[in-house]
DNA sequence: GCTGCAAGGTGATACGTTACACCAACTTAA
DNA sequence: TTAAGTTGGTGTAACGTATCACCTTGCAGC
């Protein structure tokens, strides 16, 4: 394809003239080298080439964007987000579907880092972020998102999240405010940090409550992983059917994210239950589905617009400014949305006998 | 950062034997020199730059995807299908966020052009691809994904879809036959080929049926464009609402794709309309979401692992092989799925006078 | 007529790799 | 003994661009 010798040679002049103009510099020449250089550019139908560009200048305003699965709404729509966020500010995103496996999430970063990009937003992944540390040291900025960061915090050049235990602690609170005494738990295999946190903050509060969190109440996903978020739901659904079917169901559940609550309301009703009378569901994230269901959905509210502005922000001033950039860690306060999944828990008799308000 | 030269320093060897090293020509040296690169590798982090690399091969085992927004699930879940399938293939995939622009796809095929790929699925898109030609000329090849392409084949590499139109009549089809008569269409803007044929295969099949499609009952999504398709389930909802309080409201309405009907279906209910008792709705897709809906989802099914299959395998052939490659347009049969969410037309009595069936 | 300077433009080098031609030192076989 | 291989390397020219020091010309000011 057509290079820049080939236009100089068009337009008959150096390759540094026609360099000044593809980059802007037009005071640097006369008009009529000027037109010349343009006319020659738009015959040859000239794209200058980026990745010569970019090993020339080493330069390259791209974030990676490391997400579990663009299947769930919530990181689909978080990547829009952040997307619209970073080209706002002359940033490109580079996506990456990393469906909660740590070896692809590592081998995303090695390959971003061989394309030049030195910051990259991490969504919700596994526990240990040790395996990250080697690109830490490689020079990789990285920024934690939806995940907690205590004991990693080094490794971070930032992080935005919400407080999962304390929105966990919401719902819990709401549900046994409700009069809920039995609460179940909904999730896939608890392998990320922000899953483990929201499953410890509903313990802590039953267990201010006096109020214990039942072994059998706990499903936690058996299921063979790596066909992603697109079967959350279809896993909710499984899971709430297997739990209304115990001897002595839950009155309420909480799923570790929507689309397992989601799931789980079209169970419950296939099961002849209804919700919110028969049982309560509470879901986590507010995805913009959870409004639409039926019934609309209650759930624990993330602030995603100002999260994506803030990752955005704060991980530009790590790769951009000189010092310590303040307050790098950034956990905002969630907000429990309630709707109509959730409501008392029912007065009738079950065989453990009545509620006691 | 450690480049080449430093591992070769390091190891005591010339660039060329460490080149060696990192491409797996280990045939081509003696056991005490590779392992001697091998540890300078380690010690330095060394990652070899993929820019440069590709600068000097010009190959690059990439294509872009260019999807309408990966905030609808129909996309999000293509595209983790789409990567998947490439991957295995050896390709990475670039998923590039368009919401619907066409600026902004135009400026995502010049940037995917400019860093070397010459590849690239294009999902649902503006009717016309004349602003195509230019990138074509290029170079670049170009694959439909999930729209028709009469007219303008001779700018596509190839394309793989579902016979839009078809589906359509499909949903047609069985409204009549359930007995509907005044059958509603909710759609956001019409603006991309597939909407267009799926509104003109519901008006044909309707045609056949000696049925005309009432202007009133046509939602075509009058608000800003450019939040995506978040908000499509919003929209499905004031839809539905607008066209039950009109003095002759629909019994049935076909909604444009999935998270229209997800919409609809809430603000179905939300008016104390039962669905399918009262309404009817039917989507297109067939999105996970569908089936854990309630009343779960009727819709046109698209075989979208085989779609994905099979844009991957034919883009890549259009990219390595030499000659034509045969059957370059694909068009799959849909298929009705039929759920919950339709039902034979209430025989009540409506202010037009009672249903003739 | 000389200096100084601005305007307009050029050429060479570097960015980090890879590919390819080439080389030195051995080994083998006739 | 020597021609022909083989093994284990090396040196260097690309790839397409940006940068920077430098060059030429024209002209104002004294």
């Amino acid at each position: 394809m057509a290079g820049i010798k080939d236009v100089a040679k068009k337009a008959g002049v150096s390759v540094s003239t026609v360099s000044n103009v593809i980059n802007g510099r037009h005071a640097k020449m006369g008009a009529e080298t000027l037109r010349r250089v343009q006319d020659a550019i738009a015959q040859l139908k000239y794209t200058p080439n980026a990745v010569a560009r970019q090993l020339q200048s080493g330069q390259i305003r791209t974030l990676g964007l490391i997400v579990p699965s663009v299947a769930n709404p919530f990181w689909g729509n978080a990547s829009q987000m952040i997307e619209k966020e970073a080209k706002e500010r002359g940033y490109q995103v580079l996506i990456c579907n990393a469906e909660r496996d740590p070896e692809a999430e590592d081998s995303y970063l090695t390959s971003l880092h061989g394309s030049g990009i030195r910051g990259v937003i991490l969504g919700s992944s596994p526990v240990s972020l040790d395996h990250l540390r080697q690109h830490a040291e490689r020079g990789m900025r990285i920024a934690a998102f939806d995940r907690n960061t205590q004991g990693i915090q080094d490794l971070l050049a930032c992080s935005v999240s919400v407080d999962q235990a304390l929105g966990a602690r919401m719902a819990a609170r709401h549900l046994i405010g409700l009069g809920h005494r039995r609460i179940g738990f909904i999730s896939g295999p608890i392998g990320t940090a922000s899953r483990i946190a929201r499953l410890e903050g509903l313990r802590a509060e039953m267990d201010r409550a006096g109020l214990a969190l039942d072994q059998d109440l706990l499903w936690l996903g058996r299921t063979a992983t790596g066909f992603g978020d697109s079967q959350a739901a279809e896993l909710g659904r499984s899971a709430i059917r297997e739990l209304l079917t115990l001897d002595d169901p839950p009155t309420a559940v909480f799923c570790v994210n929507d689309m397992y609550a989601i799931g789980a309301l079209s169970g419950a009703r296939e099961m002849g239950c209804r919700v919110p009378e028969d049982i309560s569901i509470i879901g986590f994230d507010d995805i913009y589905l959870a409004k639409v269901m039926s019934p609309p959905l209650t759930t624990v509210h993330q602030p995603l617009q100002r999260m994506a502005q803030l990752v955005v922000a704060k991980l530009i001033d790590a790769l951009e400014a000189e010092g310590e950039i303040p307050n790098r860690y950034l956990e905002l306060r969630p907000e429990l949305t309630v709707r109509s999944s959730t409501a008392h828990a029912a007065a009738r008799p079950r065989e453990t006998g009545a509620v006691a308000t």
